[in-house]
DNA sequence: TCAATAGTGTCTCTTAGACAATATTGA
DNA sequence: TCAATATTGTCTAAGAGACACTATTGA
């Protein structure tokens, strides 16, 4: 029992994944089917396997692969977590990972009989989480806090076709704020990443909305 | 050979241990003295030992344990590197971190009989270096770099004694660009991290100079 | 017409950047 | 006095934030 654990460390890959639903944050959980820490809640997680992973994306989208049935995009590297006392199993390291999945995406969770799944408020987990998987979820969303503070579009938060106040509310949703729309649409500006859908409009009751998109190979 | 390769990865870390010297800014190599990528100059690193480290922060100190005769201060992880190709021997996966040393400490560095060590030219490293050491290098520096772009004051790179106009040429080596002495000082208006040592100036052949030292427990 | 939301304009205040002006020393 | 660097001040332009205004629809 002892000497693996001295000789090599556990090495593993937790991700937070990200989607905004009804102008709210959310995270995916789910719940542990195994032992150590059975049936608690904790983020999508898998163990390094280095006869099938090439690198630790892989893991991390292998980690993901079972609960949600679309590629996951944009998968961004956080941190590392390491030591003796975050694992019962012993000296452990875990990489963090957070990952975007577009709003219209969010009912592509693949409900499992084994395990549970739930999208979580993010800034408000109700659940006790594992491991120190609390920990690591707030420094996930730290993160993507500070980029999107940093003026960055979480395009990837937003659906395909997508109205400017849809993109502010999405933004705001992670930023935990509400931003005033005239700076907002101030900043969108000059970004090459979005595109104007012409002759699209969505209705209401209301002035109608242009319709916008992503461009090609926008990044985040 | 093989089955333990595929079992397990190779963790270790490597550290970016910059300081500044005339001006310029510097990062510590090391010739390497074993297989592989025997004689090629590195980054310093250690395997991790996981009967010896607590963490991989103690993995780093003690990459730099037999490097340089002070303490380190200031240790910051950057990123993991990870896969297949990127060492010989495996799977591998390498946790990199910078660290910062004051300029009146470059001389702590110990000389080795088996191992080379060379303060480098940060931006302009005239050595090819082993395994993926350049991309590391060329990260932790992004990383430093942003970080004073942010406006945080590298206090950890200046000795203890210093003035505003050392404090300016410190941020522009890192920087690799000039600042205007009149918006740089404007800044320094708030720091808190700034004490003013009374009755205590340097002399030259013009204006004497305010004599500053840090706050007891500043954090950069 | 009105409610509701889309989209734009305007004012102020802060700050960065450029550069000038002043201060204080040794030689 | 002069060269050299420290230290401070001033002007301008750009941008953020707050908020008001106009536009266009369905009911």
């Amino acid at each position: 029992m002892s000497a693996t654990k001295l000789l090599y460390p556990l090495v593993s890959v937790d991700v937070a994944l990200f989607s905004v639903d009804q102008d709210v944050l959310r995270v995916l959980l789910v719940k542990r089917s195994v032992e150590p820490e059975f049936k608690k809640w904790a983020l999508p997680g898998a163990v390094l396997k280095p006869d099938v992973d090439v690198d630790l994306e892989a893991t991390a989208l292998r980690a993901l692969k079972d609960k949600i049935s679309v590629d996951v995009p944009h998968l961004e590297q956080v941190s590392v977590f390491s030591g003796t006392t975050r694992d019962p199993r012993g000296w452990s390291l875990a990489v963090l990972f957070y990952a975007l999945l577009p709003r219209d995406q969010i009912n592509a969770v693949i409900k499992s009989k084994v395990e549970a799944v739930e999208w979580a408020e993010a800034r408000d987990v109700k659940r006790r989480l594992a491991f120190d998987h609390a920990e690591q979820l707030e420094c996930a969303l730290s993160a993507l806090v500070a980029k999107v503070e940093g003026f960055a579009l979480p395009l990837h938060l937003v659906g395909a076709r997508f109205t400017l106040t849809e993109l502010q509310r999405v933004c705001e949703a992670v930023l935990g704020r509400g931003l005033d729309k005239s700076v907002f649409r101030r900043r969108l500006k000059g970004v090459e990443d979005l595109v104007e859908v012409e002759d699209e409009v969505v209705r209401g009751a209301q002035r109608p909305a242009q319709v916008w998109r992503k461009r090609e190979g926008f990044e985040f």
